[in-house]
DNA sequence: GCATCTAGACCTACTAGTAGGTAGTCTACT
DNA sequence: AGTAGACTACCTACTAGTAGGTCTAGATGC
């Protein structure tokens, strides 16, 4: 499953994902990105269910491995949070994997597969526990202003950089994508 | 195209778009819905995209009708964001359409048929100048505090509305549609 | 009053193309 | 020899869309 032609099928899974979502992309779009046919894919991944899976929690594992990092090597934790949007403004401005995949699959949440419904959800519950901890810590040491709960801070934030990823593609803008999530940055500084 | 059979097509394609996006539902599922055959769809829009188009015209004039209804009627500018808040937290609670399906497109948008990426620029061009308008109109009159600029309050603002129907619909959960919400109009309050 | 014409609405039956998935085979490496 | 990984060739189900016919209601001509 860790071979390198499994990691290019789920690699250019997730880059069409972010660019179509579920139902936009097929086997033959990754078999032509991947250079193989299209009935080998199912070798490494039998069926599409499975694939967007693999893709998701790869994803996920990828968020923990990133969120870990930022806690172990960066002191605070307002600056955890900046760099966590620092990175999705790169990849906005790159326009490579440009929205979050769990984010844009929520949208289309009714129409998939339980499995990966379940999957989505995953994410959503780790990035908001993540956050609520890093605002948790800020607001103990006085790096970060709460305006009101954690809880409901986590959820504003989380909302506003997701909410700034669909305006950005929507209008086709780099700039919205920065000064929304700008702004979520600054309401969280103690002098506020 | 004004007829009964046309904006039976038409509402149930918005259901369906809401629910599952642009790939996620097929001429046959109206069909099943409405009670007429495939083919007769085409005859009331000749093509997907037409239907599509069709739809997302409709709705941007529901949302000017709607906009130009709080205008017209209430008077403080803070209570007809609170009302177009309102609502949309109906919309989740009861999950009629429980999500914006200029939002939930504009995350397929790079895959879809250019007049349809254009229809959904222009509902997001028309939400954010009402926005914008209504906060300009409040922080005039006193009704609403804006702790930056205009242009950024309202994208702020459009993009928690947005990113809270995701949250929701991740989570199945009508509680942080509202909180979320909440929390933004709270932002705008003058003592604040 | 009655036949005829027209047009909209809907139908059956079909097209070419694509979807995800399967069966069975070949090849190269361990 | 066994196995992983790829292949060709195929399947069924479904997609948007088309061709051409039927039915009905209203308007028109005599």
């Amino acid at each position: 499953m860790d071979n390198d032609t499994a990691i290019r099928i789920r690699e250019s899974a997730h880059d069409l994902i972010a660019e179509r979502g579920y139902f936009g992309f097929s086997y033959a779009d990754i078999a032509e990105v991947v250079g193989i046919r299209k009935a080998s894919i199912h070798h490494h991944f039998p069926s599409k269910v499975d694939l967007v899976v693999a893709t998701l929690k790869e994803y996920r594992a990828r968020l923990a491995e990133a969120a870990g990092g930022l806690n172990n090597n960066v002191a605070d934790p307002l600056q955890r949070l900046r760099l966590y949007v620092r990175y999705w403004a790169e990849c906005v401005k790159s326009n490579h994997r440009p929205i979050c995949i769990a984010a844009l699959l929520s949208a289309e949440l009714p129409a998939l597969p339980e499995e990966i419904q379940a999957e989505v959800q995953l994410h959503f519950k780790y990035l908001l526990s993540w956050v609520k901890a890093t605002l948790k810590e800020g607001a103990a040491s006085g790096s970060i202003h709460l305006h009101s709960s954690a809880e409901v801070e986590t959820q504003s934030f989380v909302a506003q950089v997701h909410g700034a990823m669909i305006s950005a593609r929507a209008l086709g803008s780099t700039e919205i994508f920065t000064s929304i999530t700008k702004n979520a940055l600054e309401r969280l500084r103690p002098s506020n």
